[in-house]
DNA sequence: TAAAAGGCTCAAAACGATTTGAATAATATA
DNA sequence: TATATTATTCAAATCGTTTTGAGCCTTTTA
């Protein structure tokens, strides 16, 4: 059915390289020969086969995400959007996606050497970045291109983008303070991961500039095998403290969790306990009340990544290649003077 | 740092079909030779690459799955269990997966194109069926291998696996009215998507075998672009309603919605109205009470699928490649008496 | 008018594997 | 001993592109 470069030559009368470069839009094909090809290449509906290009090119156009199934606190839409931006950023440079799902942890770093080594990608984007990850180290070491969403503790040089997780938790704890809270409650993400490691240093800074002191008893962990259930567990105990929080710092993931708890124990949400989660998920906006939030800004993370990798790929070195993105709170009803 | 084919002939003085012959398991290499290319290859840590193989192959050794973002019910672990068993699979095998998110419904026939026509991929795999499918009619159209997680109303032959949503409804319409329910409800999916037109099938097949009238205002439908907010509104019309149900069966992706709603009414689960969902989510085990749910047998559609595609890649007709399980009902504390 | 400069086009050599068909060496058969 | 078999190995062709280096016409320039 589909002609290849040869036959289409052969049909047009001219040689593969004549086509080729044609087609390519090198300068040195007469503009009537050129339309000639493009016309044929259309009515035959001729495609350079891709395997073919990477081969010759010694490229395999394509690039690599590697995930684990055990990391599945991908909520709602952030990760298929997150992958809609990577999908459609790369097909408009031709590449082509390949994704790598890890059954558990211990399989994160053969699936990752699979396609390392097995040159089936020439780039790699890591999302859910740890401070200590093997993955990361290990393509510092292979020197293999990768673009972190997210930061990571090793020193060495690597491109990233990642959100402000700070700022973020730094100026909703400040903005809490102004509406008279001095019982500010923070329910983090386990601190393997880098982004809760940000969000605490974040509410630590945001409670010293308000001059409120650092209470370890109001900061509690969810684990992400079981979000609900354990946020719902730590939001229970926090209420139960002699001194309760008056307000409560979160991932928006664990809603659920502490919405059901402080149900649980009658307490109004936006009266008698103020919230603010971080992400603008579902939930936040069709919670009754709708939920007080941080948003990032979302839709065109994958573009970023995508971009920053092709340069990593091309050659650029990666210490000029980091970028940090504000995110900006969404006032709603769930915070209020106490 | 990787030596290739020739290279590694070089240093064995061998020729480059003995080495590829000898790795490759052909019974016409002296199993001296194979024993001193097999340890080469080891030392030199020799590869065949990839694309090379492909390019002679003919095959991509690839396989695709299509996804639009605008498909975001997707929920917790389900997608990406499903992935890890596609992909832990697909390595199993030597394939790559590759992935497409189309930003939105429009684009979903493109990036199919883009890797059928593009010769990207060996065959594809599609999730989420819809009645009437575009991709799926094109897929038929042009011939090209693929096998669905669900169904489709195309009549052509063509492989799938599909979990048998009639008789999970059915059964599910059946145990409560043992219960003694008289008033059962159905909050279900958009009729667009194949799923529930089966659950819908076993609702009222069930209805019928326990002698109940089908009665259609106690049939609701979610919209999944605001999964949350929509379940939530139609659990309050439903018990708006002159007669209210005393038990609702959905899916389990909306529980969040109609568990606020229950609860902004004041009806207690399990008592005052009996809740059976599909699908077996975090929220059905950590709510309180646990949910009763339809659990599908979720570990291994992925390597099912994969096995059921590389039979129709290598030709196998699909009229044989049809697989329909079964889930089963998980009793817990959300249904009881009338 | 001869030489230099452009404009176009193409043959051949990659890219890195697999496969086909033939050649060689070793063994068995007549 | 000569011939047929069998066991190994390899040279060359192939997959479908891109790129390099020439080559042939025209057109300018001197």
């Amino acid at each position: 059915m589909n002609v290849n470069l040869r036959q289409l030559a052969k049909l047009l009368e001219l040689s593969p390289t004549t086509i080729s470069r044609a087609l390519a839009g090198y300068s040195d094909v007469s503009s009537k020969t050129r339309r000639r090809v493009q016309d044929a290449a259309k009515k035959h509906n001729y495609h350079p086969n891709p395997v073919a290009q990477r081969l010759q090119k010694g490229k395999t156009e394509t690039i690599g995400i590697a995930l684990s199934a055990s990391q599945n606190y991908f909520k709602d839409t952030f990760f298929l959007d997150l992958l809609a931006g990577i999908s459609v950023s790369l097909s408009k440079v031709g590449y082509d996606l390949a994704i790598s799902v890890a059954p558990d942890a211990e399989h994160e770093i053969d699936s990752l050497h699979r396609m390392v080594q097995g040159k089936r990608v020439d780039g790699m984007i890591l999302p859910l970045t740890k401070a200590i990850d093997k993955r990361i180290s290990y393509l510092l070491d292979q020197n293999f291109p990768f673009v972190l969403y997210g930061r990571t503790e090793d020193p060495r040089p690597h491109a990233f983008l990642d959100i402000d997780g700070e700022l973020a938790f730094r100026e909703a704890c400040k903005s809490l303070i102004e509406l008279g809270h001095t019982r500010i409650a923070l329910i983090n993400g386990e601190p393997e991961y880098m982004f809760p490691i940000f969000c605490l240093e974040g509410y630590r800074n945001g409670l010293k500039s308000g001059g409120l002191p650092f209470d370890p008893e109001l900061v509690k962990e969810w684990r992400h095998q079981d979000i609900q259930l354990s946020s719902f567990q730590q939001t229970l105990a926090l209420m139960k403290l002699p001194q309760p929080p008056t307000a409560i710092l979160f991932h928006t993931e664990t809603a659920a969790g502490i919405l059901q708890a402080l149900k649980k124990i009658n307490l109004k949400v936006g009266e008698d306990i103020s919230l603010v989660g971080y992400d603008d998920l579902e939930i936040a906006k069709t919670n009754i009340p709708p939920l007080t939030v941080i948003r990032p800004p979302g839709s065109n993370a994958g573009e970023q990544l995508v971009g920053m990798l092709m340069e990593v790929i091309n050659g650029r070195s990666p210490d000029e290649l980091h970028k940090i993105w504000q995110a900006e709170m969404v006032l709603r009803q769930s915070t209020g003077t106490v």
